[in-house]
RNA sequence: GGCGCCGUAGCCAAGUGGUAAGGCCGCAGACUGCAAAUCUGCCAUUCGACGGUUCGAUUCCGCCCGGCGCCUCCA
């Protein structure tokens, strides 16, 4: 079966567009990953969430997906806080191995956010630093093109010589200029606006060897030099959050086709920032979260990720608190069906409604909807309002008329198709409960049993304090939820 | 100054030139010993304001108000 066609908004075009893989059914994916010296905060994390949601679609919607991920593990700020507490006369190799010392580190707790938001691993994630020569190679591939010119060890791209520079971002080269503070000591480069690929090095920074002298590489080449090698010379969709836009992705446009000569990347996607209760996100302001902040109040990362989910990945999200409560409870609602489905339908009814609400047919009509949305630049907010639909009718329906286990299996399985996108309404685990509180529950049991009601909500009572929520059912079983 | 985005019910959030999806909260009822869960019903004559185009606009155009982003630190 051929794959389901994806429409997304590409920033090239400003339109949403089919995306039309160059090898058919393969998609190459490039995504602009984190700069580890610091944990990834809940904005970085949205992007990553949108990103995987995106790649998620494209496997769900039966495509393989070639998907390549950077970290970038040299930069400025990573030296800098690397570099602090070094003895001054420290050599390269001490230089760098703390840089990779840090690094290394907040790689880990990256991989270990990710993971804990069921973000699919990527098939590559190179680090900066293994690819050094290549990116050498390509400033070296400018230079011979005449688009990159040497000045003081360092290497710089003359954008004057890529008649299409500004396409991504739709920049008026003529009025660049104007409005923007230009850095008054950047005197050697030819034109304000030309970007650095190669940093010669400064005393007391690692360095690597290269034609130009000892240096580093500049923000944007690792991309340009990764992508080529390991997705290719044509790449399929890149991505990353929309403050990349400029410079960084017009940057790796210039570089990338600058070399090749053709197109690079045929879809560019952005997604958009998060505000934090209605305000930018700053330390400043106490409104700062990381994903382990989040945790430790209590936050469980299915429901963070079903918040970032519920809103267009597009559009300004405003992250609360009061949000990440609504979202808990929907997840609930979604889970408890799912529980629901799981079970046999013991709760029969008289058979009213059979004749007009036919599941297959419901669950049918919700998958529809549900890939209409999703393949529309990636709906996330109307491809959930399918999926409570069908929640709703068939709730009212196996009320009336048990679903029969092939239709059971019916709304499973799209309820799989639906959580191997979305990532948040898994089969959770019940945790085990202690020996007090199973205590608890048996006391309640013989209390209801000799109709002791003051015995048996005391129980029940002191079992919400703890955290523990009764449901009896109809078939006189007694579940439990946590609070 | 240049380019661009957004403003839909208490909160979150889709959407369309033809008369407002969905979620959360809330209210009423069914069920329950009482709850919880679940189900049912209710919850925007209205889509920031004002004009214009149109048989008809939340949806197109203009203008205004309000919030925001980018213009080489940045998801």
């Amino acid at each position: 079966m051929s794959p389901r066609s994806i429409s997304l908004h590409n920033t090239l075009s400003r339109k949403v567009e089919p995306v039309e893989p160059l090898e058919p059914g393969v998609v190459t994916l490039y995504t602009c990953g984190p700069t580890v010296y610091n944990f990834a905060h809940i904005g970085n994390l949205r992007t990553f969430l949108f990103q995987d949601l995106m790649k998620r679609t494209f496997l769900a919607a039966g495509y393989q997906v070639r998907h390549c991920m950077n970290i970038t593990d040299v930069e400025d700020k990573i030296i800098r806080d690397s570099q602090k507490g070094l003895d001054p006369a420290a050599d390269n190799a001490a230089r760098h191995a703390a840089m990779k010392e840090l690094t290394d580190r907040y790689t880990k707790f990256f991989l270990d956010d990710t993971a804990a938001l069921r973000i699919v691993e990527p098939t590559y994630i190179p680090r900066a630093t293994a690819y050094i020569p290549q990116m050498i190679a390509l400033v070296k591939a400018l230079e011979e093109r005449g688009l990159a010119y040497p000045r003081e060890g360092s290497v710089y791209y003359r954008i004057a010589g890529l008649p299409h520079y500004g396409c991504l971002a739709r920049l008026d080269r003529d009025g660049m200029k104007a409005g923007v503070s230009v850095d008054a000591d950047e005197y050697e480069r030819d034109s304000a606006q030309d970007f650095v690929l190669w940093k010669a090095a400064r005393p007391g920074e690692p360095y690597w060897e290269s034609p130009w002298g000892p240096g580093r590489p500049g923000w944007h080449i690792e991309c340009s030099a990764m992508g080529i090698e390991l997705l290719g010379e044509r790449v399929d969709i890149h991505s990353g959050g929309v403050d990349l836009v400029f410079p960084h992705h017009e940057n790796e446009i210039a570089q990338s086709e600058g070399c090749l000569g053709h197109q690079w990347v045929s879809t560019w996607v952005h997604g958009e920032f998060l505000l934090v209760e209605g305000e930018k996100m700053s330390k400043s302001l106490g409104n700062f979260f990381t994903l382990r902040d989040l945790m430790a109040k209590g936050v469980d990362p299915s429901t963070f990720r079903f918040t970032i989910q519920s809103n267009h990945y597009r559009k300004v999200l405003n992250f609360s608190f009061e949000g990440l409560k609504a979202s808990e409870n929907a997840l609930r609602r979604i889970r408890q069906f799912r529980k629901r489905m799981e079970g046999d339908g013991s709760a029969a009814g008289e058979g009213a409604w059979k004749a007009s609400v036919d599941p297959m047919a419901r669950v049918e009509a919700a998958r529809e909807a549900f890939w209409a949305a999703m393949a529309d630049d990636l709906n996330t907010p109307e491809a959930l309002a399918a999926l409570f639909t069908l929640i709703t009718d068939i709730n009212a329906q196996d009320d009336r008329v048990a679903l029969t286990p092939g239709e059971r299996g019916a709304v499973l399985a799209f309820l799989d198709e639906t959580d191997a996108i979305f990532a948040c309404w898994p089969h959770e685990e019940e945790d085990a409960l202690g020996a007090e509180v199973e205590a608890l529950i048996e006391r309640r049991r013989a209390a209801k049993a000799a109709k002791n009601w003051p015995e048996a909500d005391a129980v029940r009572d002191r079992l919400k304090e703890m955290g523990i929520i009764l449901e009896d059912r109809k078939d006189g079983t007694v579940g439990w939820r946590k609070a």
